[in-house]
RNA sequence: GGCCCCAUCGUCUAUCGGCUAGGACACAAGCUUUUCAUGCUUGUUAGAGGAGUUCGACUCUCCUUGGGGCUGCCA
């Protein structure tokens, strides 16, 4: 254990969005590392953008990727009547004051100002981007309560860290400019400032701040393309750490017990879709046959099919497991296990099908098939083997593929029509020869 | 414009002054193979430019260039 406290505090205005999520993560590992709490406050002080939708939202990828926090969920609006109290105070010493301002917008009217010293250097350590230091006169005076009496971000914030009792702020890059002017919060509050460590920004190609308009931007696209919460989160924190060697692919045990907050990047990174796809594959590759299976099922069940009784699961999840980057894919990937009303893709019947001599060969394939005594894959096997002679089984082998799935890719032929059963495999040969 | 920050393969990165610059993704080739994958092997590709410090600099300092952030009664 330790006195560490860290949050993640989003404001609640749309959809989570990646780069978000990834300083949550960060705050997680390092909570968890240390052995610290990681606390989870809501800013919904925007009242104009804040929503319940936005709220429940992010509970549910916090939960989707098992970012599990400590006491009580803390509501930013919940403590406006301390913030007040504190511009209160800050009034009465003298580091506020009130004045008529006139908004972009156009209305006039009363806000409360922060008054930054005007003189002296401002610094910092940041634990990831080290030393940091601008003149005071280089900052202006800030509001912190609008004309419409509500405290606005700035405030509302230190004194949230200061009830929370943070120790470590971890947030975006884009909050260091904020940070100076925090600092002077607490020292006005006579509060301890506590440690900060800013992270770079996700971008897109052109080194831009990663977006929506760069393809998919926020957690609940991830999850409905069926990635899962274990890739992203393992390729997000990659994102701007590693652990110092080679290991890419780690567990949460490992990352909790690997990350250091201190070996986390400065510079933004570029989101590359195609490491996250790997970074799946992977993922699908290392889930356990169990769960494997019953993500398949309620795929397969979910596409309106279902898996008969008796039939060779095991055999089919061997086949398909390494084969699946998306368990989304899924369904349509082994649909043709499942229904004899499966799809004959049109490249593949062109290229394996349409040629002279296909249907005289799939014809003598079911008298072959029929003799064969033990329907398995290797006793099939054998008897294409036989009609080659050594000169290469493709002749038989890209035919029949197409004509019982009605594509070119897939398991291995032979476990295929094991799966699929003597009858299946030869009604759809003799379907398929009649097509043609 | 002002202020703050950054800079190694196309991308994510290793390197805490000794480097024949390593790994991963992507890409290409090969092996395995009935397809598609997986797996394995191999290959192409990097230290923005210029000064300085040093026996020695990708690593330290400075300048230039390039990029990003901030500059709200948003957060």
């Amino acid at each position: 254990m330790s006195d560490i406290r860290v949050r993640f505090a989003p404001s609640p205005t749309g959809k989570v969005h990646i780069g978000n999520i990834r300083a949550a993560i960060y705050n997680w590992l390092y909570a968890r590392h240390t052995g610290g709490k990681f606390l989870l406050r809501i800013e919904d002080t925007d009242l104009e953008r804040s929503t319940p939708e936005a709220i429940k939202a992010l509970f549910e990828c916090m939960e989707w990727l098992k970012l599990d926090w400590d006491e009580e969920v803390f509501y930013q609006t919940k403590n406006v009547k301390r913030h007040l109290e504190v511009v209160d105070q800050l009034l009465a010493s003298g580091h506020a004051y009130k004045v008529e301002k006139t908004s972009r917008d156009g209305k006039t009217g009363v806000v409360t100002m922060f008054r930054m010293p005007k003189e002296g250097v401002i610094e910092f350590d940041d634990i990831v981007k080290g030393h940091i230091a601008k003149k005071a006169e280089d900052i202006q005076d800030f509001a912190i309560v609008r004309s419409d009496g509500s405290p606005i971000f700035h405030i509302a914030n230190v004194v949230d860290d200061i009830d929370q009792r943070v120790t470590h702020i971890i947030r975006g890059d884009d909050h260091v400019e904020n940070t100076f002017k925090h600092i002077c919060i607490f020292r006005a509050l006579g509060a301890p400032v506590p440690k900060y460590g800013h992270l770079s920004m996700i971008v897109n190609q052109q080194g831009k701040p990663y977006s929506k308009r760069d393809g998919a931007a926020f957690v609940g696209e991830f999850r409905e393309q069926g990635y899962l919460p274990e890739a992203l989160f393992n390729y997000l924190l990659l994102l701007g750490w590693n652990p110092g060697d080679d290991r890419e692919v780690l567990s949460r045990d490992e990352m909790v017990k690997l990350f250091e907050l201190e070996k986390v990047h400065v510079t933004a990174a570029m989101f590359d879709l195609k490491k996250l796809q790997w970074m799946n594959g992977e993922y699908v590759k290392r889930l356990p046959r169990d769960v494997f299976e019953a993500e398949l099922r309620k795929r397969v069940e979910s596409a309106g099919l279902s898996v008969p009784d008796g039939f060779n699961m095991p055999a089919l999840i061997d086949q398909m497991q390494v084969r699946t980057k998306f368990l989304n894919d899924m369904p349509a990937n082994v649909a043709y296990f499942f229904t004899d009303d499966y799809p004959y893709d049109e490249k593949s019947v062109e290229k394996r099908l349409k040629k002279d001599g296909v249907k005289d060969t799939l014809i003598d394939l079911v008298q072959r098939f029929s003799g064969v005594a033990e329907w398995t894959a290797p006793a099939l096997e054998s008897v294409i083997k036989e009609l080659s002679q050594g000169n290469g089984m493709g002749p038989w082998v890209h035919p029949i593929r197409v004509a019982v799935s009605g594509r070119m890719d897939g398991p291995g032929l032979f476990e295929m029509l094991e799966i699929l059963g003597r009858e299946k495999t030869l009604a759809r040969l003799k379907k398929t020869a009649d097509m043609l």
